[in-house]
DNA sequence: GAGGTCCGATTGTCCGGACAAACCCAGGGC
DNA sequence: GCCCTGGGTTTGTCCGGACAATCGGACCTC
């Protein structure tokens, strides 16, 4: 018991380039500080970086890699904010060891669903141009009484009903089509034409179900509902899609990842 | 109309250095990056910056600042990053015209409520030590049996029930005082000590409220609640807290801001 | 043995430059 | 009028280097 080797990892941390086998290719149009920072989250994945580990320090890295220090830089701090990895100046980069996962995109629904292998399936139950009421105005940024499409939509998995999703876009942004909405989720069409979605704003609450909605959703009137209101902003700041929805609690719940702004 | 002038925003964008009197003090031990990036953060929500306006070149701003581009990105990058900024490829930086706010930190509900001007106030129902549940065990990465904190905590905003909060916390972290607890929120109290919150795990849902939760919250039976559990990871990936908390429904609701990840 | 001090290691910040890629607009060809 | 081509502008990527700040352990002193 006379010696203690407290280190948290004394690994080595000799030619990680090597034994973890990375390497980037120059004749490739993806950034170099890309494939390096996919190479590592994949090595973190699969458990090659154990949780903990020390990565080496970015000069050897850089050297063993032939890439410029900056470049490395660039592949760590991208992971640094997907919150995979810590650094701690004078000590290293060390593997966060804990089950994070995502931080939370900006999903739909489906995406969601057919993630979890839950087939799901769209039914449009109406898809028209209407006048904007007060408040889908004020949400979109839009004069009260601009035109705006309306979708309401029955989502299903399994053949059970999960949520009532109603949404409103300004019209002449897109044409919803009914018979692509049975097949997908609305963020999916929207960025195949050319919306490139950018943040939202959300409220998630929740209340009982009125008679109507028990119906829609096979839930006795009262029944707690999840409820989520989003408004979705491109990367010019434009609202383009304001949407108000509700969930049977009894079978839906949102998940996701915080992380702390530095 | 034979002209049309159809630049977005035409501005001339001369030298914004100084019509926004920025400029940076190289004595501070403050980051010169960071220093910039403050400053037009503050341009942009003091509207001295309008939104959909172009941000100099870069070239020249690093220029009339006496900096090097590579500093001026660094500064640019991290407002990008906040959802402030957009770039675009051989067109220019500018500033998103959204109401744009924060995107969503790790937040206690007490200062959810202070910042609102709800005066919160917090009653402590219960503090122990017990063992971990096989539930909080898991949650916590602990043995089951192993001893945890457990704090009940009522809190109330205008003198009315708002949420039960149900903590429990690796016992030998830290012990939370019920006095200390009932003058401020919990992160608070585990950040003074040196505890620094990394990133979280939250589930959100709703379920009708049992007779007891109803009693404790003044609601009827049945009532539809909020329910909210988060465990809470430190910048080494220990959990540090898990919570299990439920809200009156008819009293609050979550909102944040969601940014899509590039 | 306890405490403080020094020092090597590692990341943080900053510089100057170079070329590539994408975008917008104007001009020419049809 | 319409399409395509070209050039200028701006950001994206990458390099190599330099010094500062911080951390943690080793060493020395008392």
């Amino acid at each position: 018991m006379s010696h203690r080797y407290a280190r948290p990892v004394p690994k080595p941390a000799a030619d990680q380039a090597e034994s973890l086998q990375l390497g980037v290719d120059r004749s490739s149009p993806v950034p170099l500080y890309f494939q390096l920072a996919q190479q590592l989250e994949a090595a973190i994945e699969q458990g090659r970086l154990a949780p903990g580990s020390l990565l080496g320090n970015e000069i050897d890295l850089a050297k063993g890699l032939g890439l410029s220090r900056p470049t490395v830089r660039q592949a760590i701090q991208s992971l640094v904010d997907k919150g995979l990895l810590v650094r701690r100046r004078g000590v290293g980069t060390q593997v966060v060891h804990s089950q994070v996962k995502r931080p939370l995109e900006l999903s739909s629904l489906y995406d969601d669903l057919e993630a979890a292998g839950q087939r799901p399936a769209t039914r449009v139950v109406r898809n028209a141009v209407e006048p904007a009421s007060a408040e889908v105005a004020a949400a979109l940024g839009l004069a009260e009484g601009a035109e705006v499409h309306r979708v309401e939509r029955l989502r299903l998995a399994h053949d059970e009903p999960m949520a009532y999703l109603t949404n409103h876009l300004p019209a002449g942004l897109f044409k919803p089509e009914s018979a692509r909405l049975e097949g997908t989720g609305l963020y999916r069409l929207m960025r195949a034409v050319g919306i490139s979605l950018h943040s939202a704003r959300q409220t998630v609450g929740a209340r009982a179900a009125t008679e109507a909605e028990g119906q829609l959703l096979a839930e006795p009137p009262g029944a707690p509902l999840l409820t989520m209101a989003r408004t979705t902003f491109d990367d010019t700041g434009r609202a383009v899609e304001f949407g108000s929805h509700i969930y049977r609690a009894s079978r839906y719940s949102f998940e996701f990842q915080l992380l702390v702004r530095a």
